[in-house]
RNA sequence: GCUGCUGUAGCUCAGUGGUAGAGCACUCCCUUGGUAAGGGAGAGGCCGACAGUUCAAUCCUGUCCAGCAGCACCA
């Protein structure tokens, strides 16, 4: 006998080997029904599978959040149904779950496009209305490597040879339909529901590796209820209304065009937000410590080989030849430029840490399905630094930029900061008594400051280990932003030293870090996380001055240049429109104030403000629209300075 | 880079083997109007680039460029 232990705590014997079935039988013939599968010590199995084990488990119904996995990958079987019975010859691979929905990767010679979506959608329908239980059997390797054999299943085949020897082979059925598996599944096809969507097909190489043949991927979203399905389909669009590129041309701040690919044309309003967040970060790094410099744009190849850059990242890196027969490369780092700075000059271990900042420009070749807006582009500014310290500081200099680093995002409202740690990658440079220094480093900074850090192994830049910052964009992609990385290679190739207390040579280690990371990037992070209602500090055009009648209009051009004088970015609008129009018109490019002045605002000398996102109309005298206006102008590290 | 899709006015998009249309934006006129579009008129396009097929190409074919989605890549 077993003891199975329910959720709300009650136990109860039962013959070992029984099964979730009748498990929730012996309680409810109505849970029975309305059971799809069941969780034992968490793990969600089939509604047949056994225990004979003492437990707690639970049974798990259609509308349990356990379930939504199961809809989703009994959608995807479905779904390889669907194309197999509609396009007789069609090799299935794999199937999985994935966020809101899942992707089935198909083999077939020509490929499938939007246009067959609504057959595959109808005929999913029909193989859920047939309402066949999927069943689970246990093969022997040659047995089912024969059967897909049989069947053209190549990639099948292979998936049967990938599976570790001590594994069972399980196949899952659906009526005379089956798949290679691990499940779990539903009872039955009929449990899925109709609250799925195909949504987009897509090129795939077979396991993820560009060297093997591509596949056609088909992406389906699927939910438990309808309504589910409509609100995330809602919320698909909504996101697409703020996506960077789009608020970037509403709200006049950039453009890309076909000579410059992967290179940003900022406009004005921008570059104003650009300047804006160089000016924040310099008064951040100042406050800590930092010596800002500049380092050249290109410089010899030679330089370029020995930082290793010409080997490791040749690919990636602009160059030009000149008349006189040189090759200078773009710089697509400020590393090596910084070492150099560093080595001008005797250092003394006195100096140290050593911390040299630059908003230096770099140029990278970014292969062109690569680019993506303000994301990936092929020429971005960051906010870099590099530290060059003593083996003995390195952990305390990495625990202080990691605190610099979330307080600055804070700064930003970004809260839940995804930190990854990258170790080394195949492709490097160093022997591996560095990197082993080098990595224990880094995690020992990692402890020291706390927090979640997600594993990411073999990621690590060529030079050395790194943690990633990684912050969401409006349509649930992540991105980079900031970086921190130990360096013991790139001094010892440039040899970089110090002289130390001993008055001996030693290489010292170089702290790479960026921030914001790429500026270009931030921005659009920004623009998404904000969906272009920027707080007044960062809004390109603060306040505009808009009224009412022609007879304000001397009154307005003295309220915006006041407020000019007290240092914000103001418009006034003159034109002959009425404030209806013009109102609708600011609201539109999100400019966050409004102040509206007609004639009654003259006599009193006062303004009437209305916020972005709000109808409210506030009267107030311009004095005190000044100063209160004026105070909430300020950078979030100026304001914490009062 | 790979697979698929797309490229027509500043923006969003129709459209046809005989060199093109709408709405918004823009310009001008009327209107001086109190918080998200007042009315009227007008101007605006080498139909992504280059080849080919054709009597004739924005439309068909090919190559290239750029963009979009995904994959791969991402110091």
């Amino acid at each position: 006998m077993i003891t199975l232990t329910f959720p709300d705590g009650n136990a109860r014997e039962y013959q070992a080997g029984i099964s979730g079935l009748e498990v929730a039988e012996s309680i409810a013939k109505s849970l029975a029904k309305k059971a799809v599968a069941w969780a034992v010590d968490g793990e969600v199995l089939d509604l047949a599978d056994t225990v004979d084990r003492d437990a707690s488990i639970r049974i798990v119904t259609r509308d349990d959040s356990e379930a939504l996995e199961l809809v989703r990958h009994d959608c995807a079987h479905v779904m390889a149904e669907a194309v197999q019975e509609l396009y007789p010859g069609t090799q299935v691979t794999i199937g999985p779950v994935i966020e809101n929905g899942f992707y089935y990767d198909f083999h077939r010679d020509e490929p499938f496009s939007l246009e067959d979506f609504p057959a595959i959608e109808k005929k999913m329908r029909e193989i859920i209305q047939r309402n066949k239980p999927f069943t689970k059997e246990i093969w022997s390797r040659e047995e089912t490597k024969k059967v897909f054999a049989e069947k053209g299943e190549q990639f099948k085949v292979e998936l049967v040879d990938a599976i570790a020897e001590d594994q069972t082979i399980r196949i899952y059925k659906q009526g005379d339909w089956f798949d290679l598996c691990r499940g779990p599944h539903m009872t039955s096809t009929g449990k899925i529901g109709d609250a799925f969507k195909l949504m987009k097909v897509a090129g795939a190489y077979w396991r993820g590796d560009s060297n093997n043949p591509v596949l056609t991927r088909i992406y389906g979203t699927a939910w438990q209820s309808k309504e589910d399905l409509d609100a995330y389909l809602h919320a698909l669009e909504e996101a697409e209304k703020r996506d960077h590129r789009r608020l970037g041309r509403e709200m006049d701040l950039f453009h890309f065009q076909e000579e410059a690919p992967g290179s940003v044309f900022w406009h004005a309003k921008g570059w104003t937000l650009f300047q804006e967040l160089i000016s924040y970060m310099r008064r951040r790094q100042d406050d800590a410590g930092y010596q800002e410099v500049n380092s050249p744009d290109m410089m010899d190849r030679g330089l370029w080989e020995q930082s290793g850059h010409w080997e490791k990242f040749r690919e990636n890196m602009f160059t030009t030849e000149t008349e006189d027969e040189r090759t200078f490369a773009f710089k697509p780092m400020n590393c090596p430029g910084h070492v150099q700075i560093f080595k001008n000059g005797l250092k003394s271990y006195r100096d140290l840490p050593v911390k040299l900042s630059e908003f230096g420009k770099v140029h990278r070749y970014e292969p062109s399905g690569a680019l993506h807006g303000l994301m990936r582009v092929r020429s971005f500014t960051q906010d870099d630094a590099h530290i060059f310290c003593a083996e003995d500081q390195v952990t305390a200099e990495c625990v202080k930029v990691h605190e610099l680093m979330m307080s600055i995002y804070r700064d930003f409202g970004f809260d839940n900061v995804i930190v990854k740690y990258s170790d080394r990658p195949e492709k490097r440079v160093g022997s591996d008594a560095v990197w082993d220094k080098s990595e224990a480093a880094l995690q020992h900074a990692v402890e020291a400051a706390g927090g979640d850090v997600e594993l990411n192994p073999g990621e690590g830049a060529f030079y050395g280990p790194k943690l990633e910052y990684v912050l969401r964009d409006a349509i649930g992609r992540d991105w980079q932003c900031g970086t921190l990385q130990v360096d013991l290679n790139l001094p010892d190739r440039f040899g970089a030293f110090y002289i130390g207390n001993d008055s001996e040579k030693h290489t010292p280690v170089m702290l790479h870090r960026a921030m914001f990371g790429s500026l270009e990037r931030f921005a659009g992070i920004l623009i998404e996380h904000y969906a272009g209602h920027f707080p007044l500090w960062l809004a390109p055009t603060q306040v505009v001055v808009a009224t009412i009648t022609s007879g304000a209009d001397d009154y307005a051009v003295e309220v915006r240049d006041h407020l000019r004088r007290a240092g914000m970015r103001v418009e006034a609008d003159l034109r002959n429109e009425k404030i209806n129009y013009k109102v609708r018109e600011h609201s539109v490019t999100k400019v966050p104030v409004i102040l509206v002045v007609g004639m009654r605002e003259v006599e009193e000398r006062a303004v009437n403000i209305r916020r972005l996102g709000s109808r409210d109309q506030t009267a107030m005298s311009l004095d005190e629209a000044t100063a209160s206006l004026g105070k909430e102008a300020l950078a979030p590290d100026l304001k914490r300075r009062d």
